[in-house]
DNA sequence: TCGAGATTTTGACGCAGATCAAGTCCGGCG
DNA sequence: CGCCGGACTTGATCTGCGTCAAAATCTCGA
């Protein structure tokens, strides 16, 4: 049973605040729209229709060459938005969306939104709050992509993904994913996270599921060589 | 002659479109300041003082590690803006800046500047919509780094600097820091430089000056591989 | 104009991580 | 239940770029 727009408006901790007129405004723009597995949301340099919050699944964005190679920029889950940027600034789509796992999303479909950005101070301040954490998030990325080595990368995906229960980690993906996130190759991905095993830091448990066994060790590698 | 708060403030895009009301206000907050070539602005991890606009001079953004390895995120000349993210999103200093050459900046405190934003929609929507640019600029960036090599990340430089005069360009900074925001060493894009002369594509003239001579060849090895 | 210090260039060499090539594991479907 | 295809692992080899070292060149103040 996939949510409806409002639980998933509600959800979405970047309208929080916004009063509520603004969010019944929100609301009455708001269109569900499903994907299944594998979909393509959409490719870059195509038009944006608008910005997406994901009410249930995971959405990957990445950048795609011509020779196609990817790169991932972000993983999107439930309570999240994608696409803002382009939705706002009025340009095209930079990178490529693809649905990861089943997934319903609220789209707010440009015009309409640019319209209420216009008229509604208040969404105004937040949407550029939380552009400010955009920023933020693809400076660390950046800073991770060159300041960092394989292994740095991978201890920080880990401690980044575990900190909601202590110790246990999910892949939330594939590796190939993950490692095109790090700018790693599945091998070397693969390579690493053995080392660790046996360096006694994490201890696989199944498929996607491992576990950390020396918080400590990991920080170590992430601290920036 | 160094410009003044209004000059400084006018000539940037960003409140080129904001009203008289809000202008006047932003200039009430204003401040002038000065930086020798060279002098440090702030440094990662302080508290951020609020948003500069530069008037006159460069200014260079970037991470240090604490193994003295620099990775230079953006450089700023007349007219754009630094530290906005941080200002706005009340955050401390995510990287350093400094003087490249004597610069005159307009600072904008951040508590005055917070309580603009929260009170004047026209400027809100301004800043929203340079952040906008700022992310784009920032994906651009993490494009480069991961999906070009050392020759396609120099070419797609030096066409980019290129965009004014159409054949002469030059090296705004030291090469050691544009080397620096290539994610090479100075080795490295000196080599790179000496390899297109090489292959035809560019001609050294002076110092830091160089002129373009098949910009075919550029843009194929920007091609994205 | 000269000279010290910084920047840049050039060369030799090493290494992290990519690439290529087999496997191995697993999940889904006939 | 067994087969097939995609995901993952593992090993061998290659290579772009970093590191170290030294020479060449520039800049600027005395």
């Amino acid at each position: 049973m996939s949510p409806s727009a409002v639980e998933i408006l509600e959800n979405c901790p970047f309208f929080a605040d916004v009063n509520e007129t603004a969010f019944r405004r929100l609301f009455a723009i708001a269109r569900v729209v499903r994907f299944r597995s594998g979909q393509t949301i959409f490719v870059q340099n195509e038009p944006c229709p608008g910005m997406y919050v994901v009410g249930t699944g995971l959405v990957r964005i990445f950048k795609r060459t011509p020779q196609g190679r990817e790169r991932v920029l972000h993983l999107v889950g439930p309570g999240e938005t994608f696409a803002e940027v382009a939705a706002i600034g009025n340009f095209s789509c930079p990178a490529c969306a693809e649905a990861v796992s089943p997934t319903t999303c609220v789209l707010l479909p440009l015009e309409p939104l640019q319209k209420l950005i216009a008229e509604d101070h208040e969404l105004c301040r937040q949407l550029l709050l939380s552009l400010c954490l955009w920023v933020k998030r693809l400076v660390d990325l950046v800073e991770d992509l060159t300041l960092r080595d394989a292994a740095g990368r991978v201890a920080r995906l880990l401690l980044e993904k575990s900190q909601r229960d202590h110790r246990k980690v999910r892949l939330p993906t594939l590796k190939r994913h993950l490692a095109a996130q790090l700018d790693l190759t599945s091998e070397t991905f693969s390579r690493v996270l053995r080392r660790l095993e046996l360096a006694g830091a994490i201890k696989h448990l199944a498929r996607n599921e491992l576990e950390i066994i020396n918080k400590r060790k990991l920080e170590e590698l992430a601290r920036l060589e």
